[in-house]
Formats: structure tokens, sequence, C-alpha cells
DNA sequence: TGGATAGTGTAGCTTTGGCTACAAATTGAC
DNA sequence: GTCAATTTGTAGCCAAAGCTACACTATCCA
């Protein structure tokens, strides 16, 4: 049953695409236009317009036909949670000497993935490596225990 | 469009997962039921069937029906190269402190996203912890340059 | 040699996430 | 104010991946 937990993660991954995205736009532009949601993903505005529609659904976008996508209270929340992994991620690629732009590419798929106990250890690491000034982490950092 | 390509991970997960299983099935029990194959899934006899179908179908296994599965040299070709990929994912998540269980689970839905370069800076960081013998990368590791 | 049990396969349904094609609304330029 | 262009929305199609329910094979044991 080992896979059951990386299926729902895929499940819920494209929700955190969109809200990710949607929530960058709002920042950047003002406002969340389908078409540019579409863009941003490749895929075509109607399959947009679906999808946001399942977002409505489920309680993490609102906004009235015509006039934009906006991100519920929970939206937001999960934007910000959604964002916060994706550099954790982001930086601990970095750290291990992954270029960059592959970082960020990766990081797209990866951060679906990371589960709580995962991020807070990548979190310490990085705290560690900080800490040293260092882009690795000191071999004298202790086994984070749980 | 960065999220295409981790979308395209999403699509291959799935026949990674099966070949996975099925090679540790061939190698362990000497033979892949589907029954087996459906339960370390966590899905049903008939979904992991239909499954199975479609990688016949795309030239990764093989075998008559009611006698079990079989890779083609292109599935044992994919098993190896998963296979290792996994390893090297969960020995990365180890070395930078998460637990091993939750290694184990994290790796299952990370792997299908490291790609060749980030797995390449995988190994390497690997490859300088093991140096010195110790669980942790040693501060002095020079960047990996790429 | 039969049955019972276990395993395999098929049929038909659902949701998701894609697409194209078309229709409707909005916006901007005259 | 009207018309063209852009944007948004709808309809209808497809394949994948899941499910339940039912039918068919194999296998094993009495």
């Amino acid at each position: 049953m080992r896979h059951a937990s990386a299926r729902s993660a895929r499940a819920s991954a494209l929700a955190e695409d969109y809200v990710e995205i949607i929530a960058d736009l709002l920042n950047t532009e003002g406002e969340a236009r389908a078409t540019d949601i579409a863009r941003r993903l490749g895929v075509t505005h109607a399959t947009a317009i679906k999808t946001i529609g399942r977002l409505k659904r489920d309680g993490l976008a609102n906004g009235k036909p015509y006039r934009g996508v906006f991100l519920t209270e929970a939206g937001h929340a999960l934007a910000r949670r959604v964002r916060a992994r994706h550099q954790t991620v982001v930086d601990v690629l970095q750290a291990l000497g992954v270029p960059p732009e592959v970082a960020e590419l990766d990081a797209e798929g990866i951060e679906h993935h990371v589960s709580g106990p995962t991020l807070a250890a990548f979190e310490r690491f990085l705290a560690g490596s900080s800490a040293t000034g260092a882009a690795r982490i000191p071999a004298a950092m202790p086994p984070a225990e749980e």
C-alpha cells in the first residue's frame, strides 16, 4: 500500500498548481485571468476554466463569470503553504548541487510529494547550512529526532 | 509552461510503479500475479488488470491469460532504472535527516520527478558523504560543478 | 472426479483532465 | 454607439484510472 499516498498526492497536485499560479498572478498583476492561468500551465483555456470550476466547487476559489478568479481564505492558506514548501525544495536541491533552472523545474513536480516530516528535515538541513555560511550541512549537525 | 513537464512525469509515474512492483515480485516470488500487484498498490484487481493491459499494449509487459505477468526487455530496462533511482532518492532523503520509513514513503512519489541532472547531483552528493564514512556530508565537500 | 476456493478476466459506470469547436460577453478603437 | 478583437464560457469528445458486479479458469483436496 506504499503507493496509495503517492497517488493521492498526485490527485491534489493539480489543485496546488492552480492555486499557486492564481496567487502569483493576483500578486504580480492584480488579477488572475483564465487565459493567463492556462498559458502558465501550458493547457487550453477550456481546460483551465473547467479545472477552476472544480476549485470553486471545492471551496478554494471564487469569482463571478467574466470577472477573473479569486481565492477564498482556504485557497490563500493553501497557496501560502505551497509557496513556502516550493521554496524550501528549490533551496534544498540547489544546496545539493542541482543547477538553479533544473532545481526550479524539478521542484514543480517533487514538492507535491514532500510530507510534513520531510519538509521539517529539509528546513533543519537548510538552517544547518546557513548557520555556518556554507552551502552544505556541517558534519557536526545532530541527527534530527522526531 | 514550467508545469508541463511535471504533468508528463505524472503520466508515466503509474507505469513506473507497476514495472517496479512486477520486477520485485518476479525476483522475490518467482512470479507476478495480478492480485499481488493490486494489493501492493492498494487498488482492486480489476484496476490492476486493466493497467497491465496498457503495459502490454505499450510493450513493457507480456504474458498469457491466467499465466501471470512478465516484463519485456524494455520493461526490465525500465525497472532497473527505476529501482536505482528509487534507492538514490531514499539515500539522499535519509542523508538529509528524514526518518527511514518516511524516506521510503516520500521517495515513492518524489522519484518520478527527479530529472537526469538532479539524479546526477544526488549521486555526487552521496559519493561525497560516503567517502568520509559519515551519514552526513562533510562541511569541506567542494561544490559539485556541472 | 467433483466441488470449493482462489485467482483472473470482462462489462459498465464514474471522475479527472485533456482537447476542439462554437457561442457569448467584454473591451477598446473609431 | 457600433464593430472588431479578445476573453470567457459551453458542449461534446477522448483516454486514463479508479470502482463494483459478475463470469470464467485453475487449482487443490476429499
